[in-house]
DNA sequence: TTTACGTATTGATAAATATCAACCCGATAA
DNA sequence: TTATCGGGTTGATATTTATCAATACGTAAA
């Protein structure tokens, strides 16, 4: 259990939304001050596709995973948040419904800051405007990139795609804890859980990474940048 | 050849951006006394995917394609551009480059309006910085819904799913001249030309459309619709 | 009219990928 | 300790989809 009281205040926060830096000192006390707090365990949802969007949520602490909830119950996972990003996803403008589940994947402390006073920002100060239009464009981007992988690479290309994904922006480093499952990786990269193992196998016989259930390590960047660049 | 006189000014153009609506007219008679128009004939590019965005585009007459070139050199269509659109691409407030090509299926006359300036009314107005925010997040959602359906639905569900987009969102009608060819058809649903040909023929059959080969005609929306949404 | 060219079509085949079933293995609950 | 359960792994197989090659067809140029 936490309250507001044991996290800091969006003022001095180190982890918090890039566009904030365009809002003044008393304006983030203001959101400080309608903040909520909440800690998720692994496993439990933080919010659910097609519930109401009232708040935008900032991760604190921990990841978890973004999904989309398709057809026949299938998942495809756009991703994984961490801190310093807005999670809110691009139905905040348009329905006021979330497009996406999230669910933590780790201990997970989350703020939930009400969207009505984030919004209001965008009459008030076209700094913050600009910044959550980029925002929500660089994100748009990024989906039109991994739609084109998705439509044109191989299995090998997508999923070495993904790992370099989970190293560079998530783990920040080559050497990581695998959080997901290979289920989950499959939803990721969008293949078939037992198409994950046999690549990750062969991944690992050619040295290009080292698999230790767990553990991972990518052994060959320069190979598996090559495999993902057209494999 | 055209010169600015042939197109209406913004102030009562019955095609402009939706957005549009809230700025003033002194701010729209502005918009016109800085745009640039320009006609294209079937297949000239009108913007270049890697070019700098200097201006936004919207068509005044007729439809363009827009399409990724990714791999070798293999073609992603997003979609197709008519008239009340936007297009810019998410570029513009990212890197200010293109992110794809939009080139021209008929002819068409198009309205160029300098970037910097619709961007100064972020600042100034923030109907429109929302309008805009709301715009970005519209294409961005529909953009995941389209990578929903590749990832999993199978080929005739995809087809079927773009003969829809077809009738509704762009001819507005059941019945209408294909402007795009088998392959065209195939790189915005995802497939190989021959696959579209051999589906269509499969519909054709099912007396589902009525496919004399310029003209198509949807014979049953229905089942069109349940093939599109789990075939 | 004939030729040439690009698109559409068709069939045969190969490649990519999913599915199914069985088994392994480690963790947890009884 | 044993039973159970949920991943992970593996092999066999079926399905989906692309590719290749040949042909047909319509239009524009010669």
């Amino acid at each position: 259990m936490v309250d507001n009281c044991s996290v800091p205040c969006c003022v001095e926060c180190e982890h918090r939304w890039e566009n904030f830096n365009n809002l003044q000192d008393e304006d983030l006390k203001k959101l400080c001050e309608h903040r909520h707090v909440a800690e998720f365990q692994p496993g439990e949802i933080i919010f659910k596709q097609g519930s109401p969007i009232s708040s935008a949520v900032f991760l604190t602490k921990g990841m978890a995973k973004m999904y989309i909830e398709g057809f026949d119950n299938k998942r495809m996972m756009i991703g994984i948040a961490k801190q310093s990003r807005l999670i809110a996803g691009p139905g905040t403008f348009v329905d006021n419904r979330h497009h996406y589940t999230v669910s933590a994947l780790t201990d997970v402390t989350a703020c939930f800051i009400k969207m009505d006073i984030l919004k209001e920002f965008v009459y008030t100060n076209g700094k913050f405007a600009e910044g959550w239009l980029k925002d929500i464009s660089m994100k748009s981007l990024q989906t039109f990139y991994r739609f084109l992988s998705h439509t044109q690479k191989k299995m090998h290309g997508r999923l070495a795609e993904t790992l370099l994904y989970l190293a560079n922006e998530v783990h920040e480093s080559d050497e990581f804890v695998m959080l997901l499952s290979r289920q989950e990786i499959g939803e990721l990269s969008g293949m078939a859980k037992e198409s994950v193992v046999r690549i990750l196998k062969d991944f690992n016989d050619d040295g290009i990474i080292k698999d230790k259930c767990p553990h991972i390590k990518i052994l060959n960047k320069e190979k598996l940048m090559m495999i993902s660049n057209m494999g």
